[in-house]
RNA sequence: GGGUCGGUGCCCGAGUGGUUAAUGGGGGCGGACUGUAAAUCCGCUGGCUCUGCCUACGUUGGUUCAAAUCCAACCCGGCCCA
């Protein structure tokens, strides 16, 4: 005879994508909700598992989406287990075909997984941590080499063995990439099955991970079951949009928030992201009611944009951000507390003015500076510059004032 | 291993001996407009303290006054065969 559902708490389904398996009835290896209730009634913190590959230095707002499910887990009571994809970091993930695959060195994958943590909050003030690293019980850090380094041949043939080429070949990049000539190498297949591994290593309860991920997540219950595991269950959150509306956020598509990115230059990305994703940013990386959010659209993406930015650098910052985005836009930069500042100690005078440019980072390179002049993109305390070869004979005539290209990128200009 | 087709700028993709930093599209950036948006229109889109110079069409070498374009070897990939 079934028993009533148990109905899942709200912050568990906030913004979820997908969940599986997912059965209305069913025991607690069937339906999340009975198996949180079974946790709690036993006193045994479910085991939260979310996978990251160090490959690179920063993290964005995509990324975080994550690690605020994780952390409304962990404020829950159950442990997050953190894995740090050290080993598959390594060998570099091969995904996208010409790109020279680089292998990171272990220091380098080391050195990425110390700035990831970092910026996820440990050892800063708890209040601003995206995970709570203090709570005892509440997060395992795991690397895993720990158990795949030592893997030996026929381990990893039996690992082989609990999937097929057709299983492969109908996780939707492979089957695009077989299907449009796209070379695919053997060791990827190996991937799926390493990050199933990682739940078996660390007995997940349930995994985290974006929709992308359900192949893979799902892998991770088969071999779950092979090695005699009650199998996890697949918690799936949306990808987030990047700045561009469309694509995923990702780094390689310049469309990404850093984390640790300041509130001002946080803040004036967000506030304009198109108007089809301010709910889903509200959604994904805020506590708020999109309902209670402005109905004007301008003001729901300034609402959105104070709130995401609070989030990370806290309502002070947050506020203090929007009123100098307002300030700058308007053309009275002097006002401005927020403007980033760039050192004039890096430029050779006399400076001809694409040069400058390119010397404070401002431009990615002289060129690039000298096109801008030209397309009337540039500044200099509210000034059109419009000749690149305008030259400053001194930096004190420079001092203090606000260089600016386009309508967004602003620098002051110090010593 | 054999056959065959192919490797061009951020991406796709033209170009098959000579005003070629290389048509076109996408993307990106900038300008106008606007809601700091979308749509639309316009411009730009290798690098260099730049009236010029340098580096670019898988790699290396060769032919030529001249090569992304011809030749050779090599590297890498798709497909078919084994």
């Amino acid at each position: 005879m079934p028993e009533t559902p148990i109905t899942m708490p709200a912050w568990l389904k906030r913004g979820m994508a997908d969940l599986f398996p997912s059965g209305q009835w069913g025991d607690a290896d069937q339906q999340l909700a009975t198996r949180l209730d079974e946790a709690r009634e036993q006193n045994r913190p479910l085991r939260i598992k979310l996978g990251i590959d160090p490959t690179g230095s920063d993290l964005h707002l995509g990324h975080s989406i994550l690690f605020r499910k994780l952390r409304a887990f962990q404020d829950a009571g159950h442990t997050a287990v953190l894995i740090i994809g050290d080993f598959t970091a390594r060998i570099g993930d091969p995904t996208g075909k010409s790109s020279t695959r680089v292998q990171l060195t272990s220091e380098q994958v080391e050195a990425n997984a110390k700035t990831y943590l970092a910026q996820l909050g440990q050892g800063q003030s708890a209040e601003r941590a995206l995970l709570d690293f203090t709570t005892p019980g509440r997060l395992e850090v795991r690397r895993n080499t720990e158990w795949l380094a030592d893997l030996d041949l026929p381990e990893v043939i039996a690992l082989l063995g609990t999937a097929t080429v057709g299983q492969m070949l109908a996780k939707e990049d492979f089957g695009n990439r077989y299907g449009s000539g796209i070379p695919i190498a053997l060791h990827e297949f190996l991937y799926p099955l390493l990050q199933g591994y990682d739940s078996v290593a660390v007995q997940a309860d349930v995994e985290l991970g974006g929709t992308d991920q359900k192949f893979n997540v799902a892998m991770g219950r088969d071999l779950q079951r092979h090695f005699d595991q009650r199998p996890q269950f697949g918690l799936l959150l949306p990808i987030l949009a990047g700045l561009d509306g469309v694509q995923k956020m990702s780094k390689s598509l310049a469309n990404t928030v850093g984390l640790n990115e300041d509130p001002l230059s946080m803040y004036s990305k967000l506030e304009k992201v198109p108007d089809a994703l301010v709910s889903s940013y509200v959604v994904l990386l805020t506590d708020l009611d999109p309902e209670v959010l402005p109905v004007n659209p301008r003001e729901r993406q300034k609402a959105m944009a104070l709130a995401v930015t609070a989030n990370r650098h806290g309502i002070a910052a947050a506020e203090a951000a929007q009123n100098d985005a307002a300030i700058l836009v308007s053309g009275s930069q002097d006002e401005a507390a927020s403007v980033p500042e760039a050192l004039l100690a890096d430029v050779n005078f006399p400076a001809k003015a694409f040069y400058l440019l390119s010397a404070i980072g401002l431009c990615a390179s002289s060129s690039e500076a000298r096109r801008q002049i030209k397309g009337g993109a540039v500044r200099l305390d509210g000034e059109k510059i419009t000749d690149p070869n305008l030259e400053f004979t001194d930096s004190s005539m420079l001092m203090g004032k606000v260089l600016q290209v386009g309508k967004k990128t602003f620098r002051r200009l110090t010593r």
